[in-house]
DNA sequence: ATAAAGCTGAGTTTTTCAGTAGGATATGTC
DNA sequence: GACATATCCTACTGAAAAACTCAGCTTTAT
């Protein structure tokens, strides 16, 4: 009943890129280090978020990932529904004759997820990090 | 990102109690023949949902288990949280900057599984298994 | 006495998760 | 052109969790 570092890594892969990324490409060796993630671990993920269409890559020296798209057009329903699979609480093929209820679940997940932008993910990191501060 | 076999076999379990359980009690090795599970797993799982007062026991050969409540006070909410945990997305120790996101999401569900009684599980299920039945 | 049940903790198998390893390819700078 | 810095890609692995299984005890109706 967890959601998996993909998505949660995802998240902060893009909100890093948000944050920290302007017209010039971010590495993801950058984005490792301020995140505390492992890069190669890192760049597992960053594969279906570029074939998803969410970042377009460069590649060589001075190389790295930009947001594709607006902050407001990428929502956490699309990156995790990318990174996790379709977030579905019980396998397809399982019938305990309760899927009614999975979908009922299913679907109030996907409704608060469709309602967040990546700029409400930097906003709440932002508020997040500013409360954090003195720890630093 | 999966509801585990407890919490699904756990409302089984007190479906079945609940559409095949009278006056007397229903021993697990007939739940578990319906329900295709296997009895000694459902012996883990009955523990915590006597201890929470789902059910009651009464030992002994013509022993089993009763429905402690009226179904309409059952909840899947509550079943689940006895089963599964809080249902937390992440784990509380994280510190990702989405707490706010995850409270929410887990906000979401439990609003849907407060709404969701034993009684409605067991319609659930009764209309499935109609659904079903010439499967047999 | 016996058989049918509940009760309990330990042990085992299977699967998933989270990350590593090791390279190949691309590209800007010197 | 050499080199450093990147992306890209597939496979592997160690650890942990999930999903049972096993063994043996206690209780109680017949």
């Amino acid at each position: 009943m967890k959601i998996s570092t993909k998505g949660r890594y995802g998240l902060m892969l893009l909100v890093d890129l948000a944050m920290y990324g302007g017209s010039s490409p971010v590495p993801l060796k950058a984005v490792a280090e301020r995140q505390g993630l492992s890069e190669h671990y890192l760049e597992q993920l960053i594969g279906p978020l570029r074939n998803a269409g969410f970042v377009r890559s460069v590649r060589g020296a001075y190389g790295g990932y930009i947001l594709a798209k607006p902050r407001r057009e990428i929502t956490a329903k699309d990156v995790l529904l990318t990174l996790e699979g379709p977030l579905s609480l019980v396998d397809e093929d399982v019938d305990d004759g309760f899927q009614e209820l999975w979908d009922r679940l299913r679907d109030s997940m996907l409704t608060v997820l469709e309602g967040v932008t990546l700029d409400d993910l930097v906003d709440m990191k932002q508020r997040h990090d500013n409360a954090y501060m003195y720890y630093i």
